[in-house]
DNA sequence: GTCAAGAAGATTGTTGACAATATTACAAAA
DNA sequence: TTTTGTAATATTGTCAACAATCTTCTTGAC
C-alpha cells in the first residue's frame, strides 16, 4: 500500500511499466499521468473492483499529494475507459455490461482487421516477421497444455501489441491500445477452453501467413474472425457465469 | 466575446446548443463540460486557429471562473482530439497533418462500414428509411447546383449524425462522433468539385437501398468506399493548398 | 549584424481552504 | 417491520495563492 514513492523521483525507474501504451509520451510523465497509470494497472489487474467508486480524497492521502492532480489522473482514466465519472458523484470503476463487451468487441473487430490489413500491404512488414512467428511458435506449444496458463495469455496479449505497436496509423495505435485495456479481464473468458486455444493458434497462423504474403484481404478476413470468435466464446462465459471476470462484483465500496 | 452567461444559468436553453453529441449526457452538464463545449463550438468553427496556444487564465477570465474547472475543460478537449496538451506548456488546438488527417478518415472508413452495416441488419431499421430519404432527396437537389453551398454541406453532416445517433453501439457512437468532429473542416474539401458531388449522392442512395433492403454487406461496402473517396479528394485539395482547411496557418497567438 | 547569456515576465502545476451537494444514519410514524 | 423525513457526515466542485518552469526581452560580446 505504501505507493507514495511517486513525489520522489517523478522519472523514476519503474517509468517504464507504467507507460501503458500512450501514443509518443513526452519522456517525463507528469504527475497525473504516474497516478492514472498506477490506478489503471490496479483496474485492470482486478485490485479495484468494477462498480467500486474512487474517492478522491483516499487517493491523493495515499500518493501524498493534494486533490487536484488525483482529479486530473480520474479524468485521464475516464478517457481510457477504465472509470465513469458522474457529476457530483465522482468515478467509478467502470462496470461492463455483457451487452457493452459485446459492443467494444465489435469495434475491435473491424479495427483489428483494418490494422492487419494494412501490415500486410506494408512493404517494410518482413522486419516484424521473425518476433511474430516466434510469438506464434511459443503459443503453439503452450496450446498443447490442457490448462489454461497465464503463459498462453501472456503470449496472445504480446502477440496483440506487438501488432498494434507495429501500426502505421497512430490514432488507430491510441484506439486500440484503450479498448484492449477496457475488455483485458474478458479476453481471458475467450479462451478458457482447449478447442478455442487450438482455434485460436490457427488463426495467428494463418494471420502471420497472410503478413508474410502481403496478403492485405485475407489479413483482415482473418484477424476481424478471430476478434468475433473470441468475442463470442467470452460472452458465453460472461452468461453462463454473470459475475464471471471480476473477483467482486457489484456494491463493494470503501477501498480506504 | 461576452460569454460570462454561463454562471448564470447552467442548464440555460442554449443547452442543447453545447450539447455535441456526447453519449448519454446527464441532464445537468457540469462547468468544465459547458466550457469545454463553447471552446469546441470555437475550434470546429474556425475561430480558433489551428496551432493556436490556449491560455488557462485568458479563458477563466471569459467565462468567469478559476482555472480549474477550464483545466478540466482542456482536457475534456484533448480527449476529443481538438487540442493537443503538453506538460508545462500548455493547450494548443490540435493542428493535422495530411497524414493525420488520412488515418483518422482510414479509421472512420472501417468504422462507418461497422455503423451502417449493423443499421442494415437491425429488424428495427424501417423506422429510419423516412427521415434518411427525405435527407438524400434534399441532397440530390442541392447536388444540381454549380457551387458548394452551405446546405449542402449541411446535409452531409446532418446525414451522417441520423446514422451514427442510430448505431445501437453506444462506444461506436462516441467513437465515431470524436473523429467526425476532429474532421469537420476537412471533410468540406471533399466535396468542392461537382463531379465528387454527383459521386456522393449515388453513394448515399445506394446506402439507403441497401439499408432498405437489409443488405449489411452491402452497406459496408458502400459506407468504406464512400469515405475512402472523401479522403482521396479530401487529401488532394489538402496537398494542392497546405493552409487549406483553417482561416490562419500557425504561428498565430495570444488570443487575449 | 548575429549570437549567447541572463534577467524579467508570463504560464502552467500544485496546494489547502471553503462552498455546494450527495450520502448515510437515525428517529418517528404508519 | 417498513417507510419517510430530517440531521449529520462525507464527498465533490470551485477558488485564490504560491511554486516551478518556460518564454521573451534585453544586454553584451564577437
Amino acid at each position: 500500500m505504501v505507493n507514495s514513492r511517486i513525489r520522489a523521483d517523478r522519472a523514476g525507474a519503474t517509468a517504464a511499466e507504467w507507460a501503458v501504451a500512450r501514443g509518443a509520451a513526452p519522456l517525463t510523465q507528469s504527475l497525473p499521468e504516474q497516478i492514472a497509470a498506477q490506478l489503471s494497472e490496479r483496474i485492470v489487474t482486478g485490485a479495484y473492483a468494477p462498480g467500486q467508486r474512487i474517492m478522491e480524497q483516499a487517493v491523493a492521502a495515499e500518493f501524498a499529494v493534494s486533490r487536484g492532480p488525483v482529479r486530473e489522473a480520474l479524468r485521464l482514466l475516464e478517457r481510457d475507459g477504465l472509470v465513469t465519472i458522474l457529476p457530483r458523484r465522482g468515478a467509478q470503476i467502470t462496470n461492463l455490461s455483457s451487452a457493452e463487451v459485446k459492443e467494444i468487441f465489435d469495434i475491435r473487430a473491424v479495427l483489428n482487421g483494418l490494422r492487419d490489413r494494412q501490415l500486410a500491404e506494408d512493404p517494410d512488414r518482413l522486419r516484424l516477421l521473425p518476433a511474430l512467428e516466434a510469438e506464434v511458435a511459443k503459443l503453439a506449444r503452450f496450446a498443447r497444455q490442457p490448462e489454461l496458463g497465464e503463459a498462453y495469455v501472456e503470449t496472445v496479449f504480446a502477440l496483440n501489441r506487438l501488432l498494434t505497436q507495429a501500426s502505421r496509423n497512430r490514432r488507430l495505435r491510441m484506439i486500440l491500445d484503450s479498448l484492449a485495456l477496457q475488455t483485458l479481464r474478458y479476453s481471458k473468458l475467450g479462451l478458457s477452453t482447449p478447442q478455442r486455444r487450438r482455434q485460436s493458434v490457427q488463426h495467428w497462423q494463418k494471420l502471420v501467413k497472410a503478413i508474410r504474403d502481403g496478403d492485405g484481404a485475407a489479413a483482415e478476413r482473418v484477424a476481424q474472425q478471430r476478434v468475433l470468435d473470441s468475442r463470442d466464446a467470452a460472452i458465453r462465459q460472461l452468461e453462463a457465469h454473470p459475475a464471471g471476470a471480476s473477483a467482486q462484483e457489484g456494491k463493494a465500496r470503501r477501498a480506504a
